[in-house]
DNA sequence: CTGTTAGCGCTTTCAT
DNA sequence: ATGAAAGCGCTAACAG
């Protein structure tokens, strides 16, 4: 502790404990003069006040919480980025909390927030989380929370998300506006609701562009790069071979660099390929990677500035706002438009 | 607040509000069979101790705040990683803070940790942190401090960084290795005792491998990508042009990559090239660029640990510890050892 | 084994 | 314009 407390600047400057707290909040009911020797005499002592003296008695932490699955990770960090500037202007502090995708560890995380540590909570869900409940205790005692990116499905709740369908649409016009004529689309199994749009907007790309959606032409990869790698030689040895691929996964893009690698097909003069990602350094070191990214800084952003709207406003349990914000479509010399 | 406390479950229970408190801790006066009922009782109403309260009493925050230039980075992701799960395992939590290599921003920031909102900082400084006078104040004030990675020039403190000799070192002998005779370094301007460290082990390589170091394999590089480019075409037309190249910044390999494109030279075949890298996941879509980096996740670990033995010790005024950490080499199947 | 009490540092009424 | 005093929720000494 630094020692310097209300107490003592009273005592230094002869004047009574509440008077130099008032002075220090600039309260109408002091004196300019007296002000002044206060703010000098804090300085000099270089008086910092005490949170937790400060919190107890306001109630009121000035502090909010990032809970997310990992943060070495694009997204994440980028979008903590986005967190901490809002964060800042307020002059709020940012506890973080990471629970690796462990639905155990989030559930702890959230108790452990529950005393009065934090006036709100940004969360994106692990992806095991199967129930919500120790959420629902928290909003009830009080805590304002705010979903982003990984958001429960089963609830109505104040959340901002990425248009999965507008970046799977977008993603595909791409690659139908460099030229080509049968595009694949490479998931991976078990996905999220997520997914699930993204191929949603594929398809309506490719409908909107009178294309026949091919069921060979979606293919279900696994997480290991080997055998992803012999799935998609299999696929790029077709007759039909596909003229461009869409992967869902950024890795999916790595595969199908080594699939050509190995059969000698050209990227991009052969094969055009478009990726989702949230790496948007990847892309510089491979100059023929188009990329689909999520707008991680916004969501940031976003998701804190309706955290703090709804802290302040404390009518967090009326109007559910739920935003939607558009993907980053950052185009490579690949797959350029014609 | 959750509005449940120690008053309300005394009251619940016909206890008073010590034994309750005692009861909750474990402790030897109370009755086994007191603690019991009080315990289910606590999780019923789903108590959780008010953190400003227990701070205030205890003197004590079970908090640690990280005070980093930038998140949106893959070597200060990583750190943050190490840096939690050590926090975890010792139940606290951790504030983070970013500086923007903003010195007056780094000032603020640890301004205001000295009302005991922490118990222990871990700070990397920002680019051009001037005085560390800031954090004096903050350190006398009795709050323990390690730097790691970006730390003070002048001064004795508990520090935790990468060997950086030996990353010049083992980068320069990875392409000696790969059969290169003739070693360009390319380095970007004005920079740190780092940068200079990573060339007296590049120089001793050379030395010790009983090569010549041409001064013109010595590039010295702007933060320009084209012009960057237009430079390593000159030197890659040389007569005696390099047959590896040593990158100190991730950047200036993907330039290299440019130029090599541009004037026709293959990679790996003519040339070889090693990188420092913070970003692990950039050369899994480049596999012919091996790279050396900074092990993030140990330095977070071991800067966490350092901190909590200063913290726990209290000690932190006499040994001064100062841990160097080996970098990684990952290599590619660019230039495997023949 | 349980209860009473003082006080951590601050804010906030209520007096003066 | 200033000060006295209560109390936020908790812990720890001290009584009983």
């Amino acid at each position: 502790m630094s020692g310097v407390n209300l107490k003592k600047l009273s005592e230094e400057l002869g004047l009574s404990i509440s008077s130099v707290s008032k002075a220090l909040r600039d309260s109408y009911e002091i004196s300019a003069e007296t002000k002044k020797r206060v703010l000098e005499m804090a300085e000099k002592l270089n008086y910092q006040p005490n949170p937790f003296a400060r919190g107890l008695r306001k109630r009121k932490s000035i502090t909010i919480a990032v809970v997310i699955p990992e943060i070495a990770n694009n997204f994440f960090s980028v979008a903590i980025d986005g967190i901490q500037l809002i964060a800042q202007q307020k002059g709020y502090h940012v506890l973080t909390y990471l629970t690796h995708e462990d639905a155990q560890s989030e559930e702890s995380t959230v108790k452990h927030l529950q005393g009065g540590r934090v006036d709100g909570v940004l969360i994106s869900l692990c992806g095991d989380s199967a129930s919500v409940g120790h959420l629902l205790s928290l909003n009830e005692s009080g805590v304002p929370i705010v979903f982003f990116d990984r958001v429960p499905e089963t609830r109505e709740c104040p959340t901002v998300t990425t248009d999965d369908f507008e970046s799977g649409f977008k993603a595909t016009e791409h690659l139908l506006h460099a030229g080509c004529k049968r595009i694949a689309y490479l998931r991976v199994r078990g996905h999220l609701s997520t997914s699930q749009k993204r191929m949603d907007g594929y398809l309506a790309a490719l409908k909107k562009n009178k294309l026949h959606a091919d069921p060979k032409m979606i293919v279900d990869c696994t997480n290991e790069n080997m055998s992803n790698v012999e799935l998609l030689k299999k696929l790029l040895k077709l007759k039909n071979r596909p003229d461009g691929i869409f992967a869902s996964v950024e890795k999916l893009a790595i595969s199908t660099y080594y699939a050509c690698n190995e059969i000698k097909l050209k990227i991009p003069e052969q094969l055009k390929i478009i990726s989702f990602s949230n790496l948007r350094t990847a892309s510089l070191l491979s100059p023929s990677l188009s990329t689909i990214t999520q707008p991680a800084f916004e969501i940031g952003k976003e998701s804190a500035t309706l955290l703090f709207q709804m802290i302040e406003k404390k009518n967090f349990n009326n109007r559910i706002e739920q935003v939607v914000l558009k993907s980053d479509l950052i185009e490579r010399n690949s797959s350029k438009r014609k």
